[in-house]
DNA sequence: TTTTAATATAACTTATTTGGTTAGTTTTAT
DNA sequence: ATAAAACTAACCAAATAAGTTATATTAAAA
C-alpha cells in the first residue's frame, strides 16, 4: 500500500535536477550526496530515467545528468508507474477478466473509485508544481 | 501499493453476511466454500472481526458466526485499517517528524492529498452500500 | 596515450511483507 | 463421550522491495 522508495528517489532526483536548472551536468555522487540516496542507487535509477528521456546524460571526467523535458509535462503518476509499473490498489483491478466475480461485484468498483481518486492528484501534480513549492532537496 | 487480501477477505465476510442477515450462524467453513476464501485463514479473520465487534460468535456444533453491527455503519476503510493497519501511502506520513524535509517538502502535500482523496472514498463506502449493490459473493 | 571520472547495465544479496499453514485449546450441542 | 465448532498462537514459504556489487563503456584530462 505504499509508494517504493525507488520511485519516491526518482522523483526527488527530477525535481532536485529541475530546480538546478543551470544546464550543467550533475554527477550521480553529487545528486546521492545532497538528496540522501544510497549512493549505489542513484545510478541506477539515473540511468532508467535518462533511458526515459527525462534526463540526458554526458560520460566520462565532468560528466552527469541534467534535465530533458519540461517539468511541467512530468507527472508525479507518470514517474512512479514508470518506476513501479502501473499503479493498482486490488489485485481486482490487475486483471479483472480473472475475477468471476467481477460484473457483479461493487468491490471492484470501490477499488476503481479510490484509485482514479488518488490517481487524479498525483496525475495533476507535476515535478515543476514541487519546484515551485521549493521542494529542492 | 495494494490492499491485502486479507483485507479484502474481511470485507467480503461482512458483506457476505450481511446480504445473509438471517439471525443463524454461519459456520467457517461454508463461509470458506461460498466465498472461496482460504479454509484455515476464515476461522482468524472471523476471530479478529469478533474480537472488533463486528460479529458475535457461537462455539460448539451448529455454531458459528452472524453480523453484530449495523451494516450502515461499518466502512471500507474501518475494516481495511483494522485488518493491515492504518492506510499509508508513503512512509513519510507515517512518520513526518522523522522526515528532515517534512515542512519544506511539497512531496508530502502531495502524498496526503493522494491519500485523503482515496480515503474519502473508501470511508464514505460501507458494508450496506455492497450489499446493496448485490454483492453476495 | 594512459589514467581517471563518469554513465550505463546486469546480476546478486538481504530484509521485509504477504499469504497461507499447522497445531492446539476451549466450548457446546447431540 | 463425541463431534463440531469458535478461538488462539506460532510458524513457514513465496514474493517483493531495497540495496549491494561488479563490470563494461565512454570521454575528458593529464
Amino acid at each position: 500500500m505504499e509508494i517504493t522508495r525507488k520511485a519516491e528517489y526518482a522523483i526527488r532526483i527530477l525535481s532536485y535536477l529541475a530546480a538546478k536548472d543551470t544546464g550543467e551536468n550533475v554527477p550521480s555522487a553529487l545528486i546521492a550526496e545532497e538528496q540522501e540516496i544510497p549512493a549505489n542507487l542513484v545510478p541506477q535509477l539515473v540511468a532508467a530515467l535518462t533511458k526515459r528521456g527525462w534526463l540526458t546524460g554526458t560520460r566520462g571526467a565532468g560528466g552527469g545528468v541534467r534535465l530533458a523535458q519540461d517539468p511541467e509535462q512530468i507527472t508525479i503518476k507518470e514517474v512512479i508507474e514508470f518506476i513501479e509499473g502501473p499503479i493498482v490498489i486490488s489485485r481486482c483491478l490487475v486483471a479483472p477478466e480473472a475475477c468471476s466475480r467481477r460484473t457483479a461485484c461493487p468491490l471492484n468498483q470501490v477499488w476503481a473509485r479510490a484509485q482514479q481518486a488518488m490517481l487524479d492528484v498525483l496525475g495533476g501534480t507535476t515535478i515543476a508544481d514541487l519546484v515551485k513549492a521549493k521542494c529542492t532537496r
